[in-house]
DNA sequence: CTGTATCCACGAGGATACTG
DNA sequence: CAGTATCCTCGTGGATACAG
């Protein structure tokens, strides 16, 4: 964690808030994870997470695609079918996600898995 | 965000969900933040969140000191005082915290203050 | 100053069933 | 398949007061 001295310690939090606001939650970056590793339809999204249930997708599924992170398309085939996928701007938080992974293995290893 | 095939799906959702359970929440990340930028004391800390109430605070002390992020220190002087600091631990989340605020920054610019 | 004690509101998340 | 409709539980977070 970098030092800051105390007047640009709001400065650090907002913008660190802005993003909490958006990914924290239970599902979100599963989700995100899960389209963008192949999965682009509900219940291919639903299975593959396992322990969500459909009211909580579809609510979190809405959240993501107000926030730009995620698009949903209607094909008005027959039968009809709707597919989720991620958005260019969800790869900018490819990073994000990255560090919350690399840490999340390490802290298992030492904190967890004690 | 990198492309992972279907079996390697559930590897990345579980450390992110280690690591969100630890930092997700609105507080704990802030909080964190303050203590690093300097704020040692819990009233300190408390104001220089501003909105946290003082048992709200107590609790996310209690779940990070737990975590291992912080160290609680009380100095038996008169009079007795407490002092919360950063663990060497917390500086490894040193890059998510960079990470997500710079995603933060960038998404207020781009999605909310459209 | 550093918290605890109450009491409370609200929303996230969930179980189950059902619709088009 | 892609969701909605209900109903419910529980934790988070908050207001206010107070204790050591």
């Amino acid at each position: 964690m970098s030092k800051a001295n105390h007047t640009d310690c709001s400065s650090a939090m907002l913008p660190v808030r802005d993003a909490l606001d958006v990914i924290s939650g239970k599902w979100k970056l599963i989700i995100l994870i899960s389209i963008s590793s192949g999965n682009h339809r509900f219940r291919e999204i639903e299975r593959s997470i396992g322990k969500i249930n459909s009211k909580v997708l579809a609510k979190e599924l809405k959240d993501l695609e107000e926030h730009k992170l995620i698009k949903r398309t209607v094909y008005d085939e027959s039968p009809v079918f709707v597919e989720y996928t991620t958005t260019p701007y969800a790869t900018t938080l490819g990073k994000v996600i990255k560090e919350l992974r690399d840490w999340g293995l390490n802290h298992r290893k030492e904190i967890i898995g004690k």
